[in-house]
RNA sequence: GGGCCGGUGGCGGAAUCGGCAGACGCUAGGGACUUAAAAUCCCUUCCCGCUUCAGCGGGGUGCGGGUUCGAAUCCCGCCCGGCCCA
């Protein structure tokens, strides 16, 4: 069997490519300013890219990194500077746990992995700038992660300007005094002298110069882009560490390990990404993203309008209360006897007949009587213990209990009770809600479940039950507000409510800020030191980057207590903790956090850049060369962005973030950091089952059938498409493919299987088709062992025509990300050659250079084989000619109402007369419109006509 | 429960704007070449029916309706699957 393939050996193809490659920087593309650097229109594509986890490269990754490298080798034949780099997002918890699972350091580990993605990456012929990579854990690059890090610790967001400014400058307004403080420590804007309502209570407002210094800082630092916080965290005491939500299962037990995690509120850094709510937001109309993607981030972003309105504790409420409220107005800051909360829906106030505060909210404590007292800590105890997700998920059974207090509704008086209940979340509105059983779901199901009473508001169209109905209608039992719509009801009633002092218009989002530390040893150390003296102190940028120090035993303290207080792996380096405050000199101790697996891939696509420049984190004018917009091009930013879709929300959200602020404070030029967005679908890949249920490996399965059957017991056996998974005994190596068909043929294989963004099981039935095509192909211009060339000196026309044809047909294919459509062509073109018997040199050096991009090691071989000396990568791309596609005469097909009776050949150029004519011609069109009137008639020029007949 | 995407032969898929459904590849069957096998090449391969053959007729893109000269494609309702959010 491999003897008779003698003619197209691919592994001396492949490593003598591999090597030419490598040892003439073939794909090396030089920056503005530098040495060989030519002025040409630019393209910067990008892949997400990989994880460097213990098992290396899978066939979804060799797919994302086909598609784009196709792009690239087609863009730089079209005349383009292209920027193609790759790279490896290398801290966080996956690689920690592999190294601590191995019994060796995540440095080595991380490096033997890097190793054998790099080693994968070029067994697979990607035309990567191998000048440019980098890794998340070199220090050269996680110094500019830190140094960003302290740009949001020094800036802070100024809603004036809707953009971040550095810290100082707020410093700066405070002691001109363009701010002042109020009572909670926000800024309040001097115009109208604090005294206005709409900015709070006047009394408890100051001056800068009124405070203690102490307060000063710490206002400061609340108003940071990157600060730290009490936050109610994921917090998993067996890992040592705080988990992200995805980190979290359903079940409300980490994803690595199993171990129960808890809600419980820890100080943490946060960065401030709500600031940015809006903005990322309203550009995501910049972007050329897939729809589905951008629909996503809304729906993350949450952004809802409503009202924000305060029910009064029934123990102090009079209505002299109510009397004091019209006359100062709706309070910026929650009141102490008070219950804030946000709803979508203030029309249906009317209906709201009790409350509901999330378990942790600060009410709970003070205003559970006596006699519930035991009962509501029980529950609040019980309901830490579940995860968001788990509170969330729990839809059909709704628990709670009744605190024993009551409030007012501040519309008609009533007195309705208070109760906590875990469906309603701390980190959502204000964390307490107004229960109106009759139009919210949740709502109804607590309702019934504790018998409260339900009463309708909301009137819905006719034929529907108004119970449970939330959508919009008509109101009732409303008071004065009967028979408004929706709509109208909202907007009046949210502005009485505000001339009485009892609530205003509210956007909320639903996005949360952003727990950006970690308590765990692989990841970039914070940049900060806490000082007694001074605070929280960033090192000066001349001290980055902070290395992340050697640790024998980076082990995290795990823990069966619950409530066991953080201990990072870094806390037990006391000599490496102790260091002087920068700004005082005094002793102090380092941040001992890790940021987040997230930190180091919001901004690695500008290092890419530059990626060598020790004085930036990226030279501005080759940022601008790269990621400036062009005329295709609009929001500027990476000009093709391929991944997949799991990263739909947070990588591409926090990324975001990251670069606006950059951009606020002027360091790259673009609002946006990916233009366009491509996101791959999902390779799955056959499991079989036996009757049983159990999994069988390809090893033990019999395809030679029409059905797959047990190769030893002849059982049946059940196919499905699952995702890949060792249990399910599925999962498909590209190494192994590699050695088995070679690169060329994974490639192709992967390109020809269906459109990049579907999601489609491998099939190892039909890898052997497209191999097959790669032999041909080589056959058809270098023959083999028993067959001649196809190589001739005249040109036939037929090819001529199938060849511009197909030039075109790739070109527009490989812009539209078709790839495998761009393949059928090829194989069609390839047959032609076959039927016709030759194909001139010239003829076989254009198509050489469109299959390349494909096959690269193919092409280029077969390029020097035609007599190049050197390598087809800047070859221009062969034209074609519109003249030469247009056929002279066209096959039309003609249906008699609807129905295809016969077909004509006609002229390109036939006008529609002149088609129908030959149309009625035909014998077969003849006989089935005899006798019939023909009452219409279409021509559909190229396509077909269609006569009418009655 | 809501949102988004999808459902086309034995399989993966194709069909630019509403215009010849099933390109291309796989599988399966048959044939040529061969001592034999592999490789290669050729033919058949959506379903049903008629016909000795050439060929002919009908149905068909998850299901049911609709719009249209014409629907895989557009609209309405339903079923199923996937993803995201709840």
């Amino acid at each position: 069997m491999e003897n008779a393939m003698a003619g197209y050996d691919f592994k001396t193809v492949e490593k003598k490519w591999q090597e030419y490659w490598q040892a003439h920087d073939t794909f090396r593309q030089p920056n503005p300013g530098e040495e060989g650097f030519q002025d040409k229109p630019r393209f910067y594509v990008l892949d997400m890219f990989p994880y460097t986890s213990g098992v290396g490269l899978h066939v979804g990754h060799a797919a994302n990194y086909t598609g784009t490298d196709i792009v690239a080798r087609y863009l730089r034949m079209k005349g383009f500077n292209v920027v193609h780099p790759t790279g490896y997002d290398a801290f966080g918890l996956p690689a920690q746990q592999y190294a601590l699972e191995h019994g060796v350091h995540p440095r080595q580990t991380t490096a033997a992995n890097i190793a054998t993605i790099q080693q994968q990456m070029k067994l697979c012929g990607f035309s990567y700038d191998w000048s440019r990579v980098l890794a998340t854990t070199d220090p050269d690059y996680y110094r500019w992660t830190q140094w960003i890090f302290l740009k949001l610790f020094n800036s802070w967001y100024d809603p004036a300007a809707g953009a971040a400014r550095p810290i100082e400058e707020l410093l700066k307004g405070l002691e001109k005094g363009d701010y002042a403080i109020g009572p909670a420590g926000q800024l309040v804007t001097n115009v109208y002298d604090g005294l206005t309502p709409y900015f709070g209570q006047p009394v408890g407002t100051w001056k800068w110069h009124e405070l203690p210094p102490r307060q000063r800082r710490e206002i400061l630092d609340q108003h940071r882009l990157a600060y730290m916080a009490e936050a109610p965290v994921n917090w998993c005491p067996q890992l040592g560490t705080v988990l992200a939500n995805e980190e979290v299962t359903s079940e409300g037990r980490s994803d690595r390990g199993d171990f129960p995690v808890y809600r419980r509120p820890l100080k943490q850094w946060m960065l401030r990404i709500t600031a940015y709510a809006e903005r990322l937001l309203a550009d995501l109309e910049l972007l050329d993203w897939p729809e589905n993607i951008k629909i996503m981030q809304r729906n993350w972003i949450g952004k809802s309008t409503g009202a924000e309105l305060d029910f009064p504790l029934a123990s102090e409420q009079t209505e002299e209360w109510f009397a004091g409220r019209k006359e100062s107005g709706y309070p910026a800051l929650e009141e102490e006897d008070v219950i804030r909360v946000y709803t979508t829906r203030p029309d249906t106030l009317f209906g709201a007949t009790y409350m509901v505060l999330a378990p942790e909210h600060p009410l709970v404590e003070r205003i559970t009587t006596e006699r519930h007292r035991d009962a509501v800590g029980a529950y609040v105890q019980q309901a830490s213990r579940k995860s968001e997700l788990e509170r969330i998920a729990e839809a059909k059974e709704k628990t709670g209990v009744f605190t024993g207090a009551y409030a007012v509704n501040p519309v008609n008086r009533q007195r309705i009770p208070i109760w906590v209940a875990d469906y309603v979340m701390m980190t959502y509105g204000t964390g307490a809600i107004m229960a109106v059983p009759a139009h919210d779901t949740r709502d109804l199901e607590f309702a019934e479940q504790f018998d409260l009473p339900v009463v309708q508001v909301v009137q819905p169209p006719q034929g529907m039950d108004w119970r449970g109905y939330v959508d919009e209608g008509t109101a009732v039992n409303s008071g004065k507000y009967d028979g408004l719509a929706t709509p109208e009801f909202i907007r009046k009633i949210t502005e009485d409510l505000q001339t009485d002092g009892l609530g205003r218009f509210a956007v909320n989002y639903k996005l949360r800020d952003w727990i950006f530390s970690r308590q765990w040893y692989w990841g970039e150390p914070f940049p900060i030191v806490h000082c007694d003296n001074c605070g929280t102190v960033a090192l000066p940028e001349d001290q980055l980057p902070l290395e992340l120090p050697e640790m024998a035993d980076f082990r995290p303290a795990a823990s069966d207590d619950p409530n066991a207080p953080p201990q990072p792996p870094l806390a037990r380096l006391t000599d490496w903790v102790a260091t002087a405050c920068p700004a005082c000199g005094r002793s102090a101790r380092r941040e001992t956090n890790a940021m987040p697996q997230w930190a180091g891939s919001c901004w690695y696509y500008l290092r890419f850049l530059d990626p060598t420049n020790d004085q930036a984190f990226c030279d501005p004018d080759i940022e601008k060369y790269w990621m400036a917009p062009t005329p295709t091009n609009r929001s500027g930013g990476v000009d093709l962005y391929v991944g997949g879709a799991e990263h739909a929300v947070l990588h591409l959200l926090y990324a975001r973030f990251w670069h606006k602020l950059l951009y606020d404070l002027g360091w790259v030029c673009t609002p946006e950091p990916f233009h366009k967005l491509f996101n791959q679908g999902m390779i799955r890949s056959f499991a079989y089952r036996d009757r049983r249920g159990v999994y069988l490996g390809y090893e033990d399965v019999d395809f030679s059938g029409t059905e797959p059957r047990h190769k030893q017991t002849g059982e049946p056996l059940s196919q499905s498409a699952e995702k890949m998974s060792k249990s399910l005994k599925n999962v498909i190596n590209p190494d192994d493919v590699i050695a088995e068909y070679g690169a060329d043929t994974l490639r192709l294989y992967e390109m020809f299987m269906g459109p990049l963004e579907a999601s489609k099981p491998w099939n190892t039935r039909d890898v052997p088709g497209v191999h097959r095509f790669c032999h041909r192909a080589w056959r058809m211009l270098a023959g083999d062992a028993e067959h001649e060339p196809l190589l001739a000196e005249e040109a036939d026309q037929q090819v001529e025509r199938g060849l511009h044809n197909l030039i075109r047909k790739v070109g527009s294919d490989i812009e539209a990300m078709k790839f495998n459509t761009a393949i059928a062509a090829m194989m069609e073109f390839v047959n032609l050659v076959y039927r016709t018997g030759r194909i001139s040199r010239d003829q076989a050096e254009r198509f050489v250079l469109v299959l390349a991009p494909f096959t690269p090691h193919l092409g280029e071989e077969l390029w020097q084989r035609l007599g190049h000396d050197k390598s087809l990568a800047y070859e221009p791309w062969p034209a074609y000619d519109e003249a030469m596609i247009a056929e002279e005469t066209l096959e039309l097909a003609v249906q008699v109402n609807g129905k295809v009776r016969g077909r004509i050949r006609v002229a390109a150029d036939a006008d529609d007369d002149a088609v129908i004519e030959a149309a009625l011609a035909e014998p077969k069109v003849a006989a089935a419109v005899i006798g019939k009137t023909i009452v219409k008639k279409i021509v559909v020029p190229g396509r077909l006509a269609n006569l009418v007949v009655r």
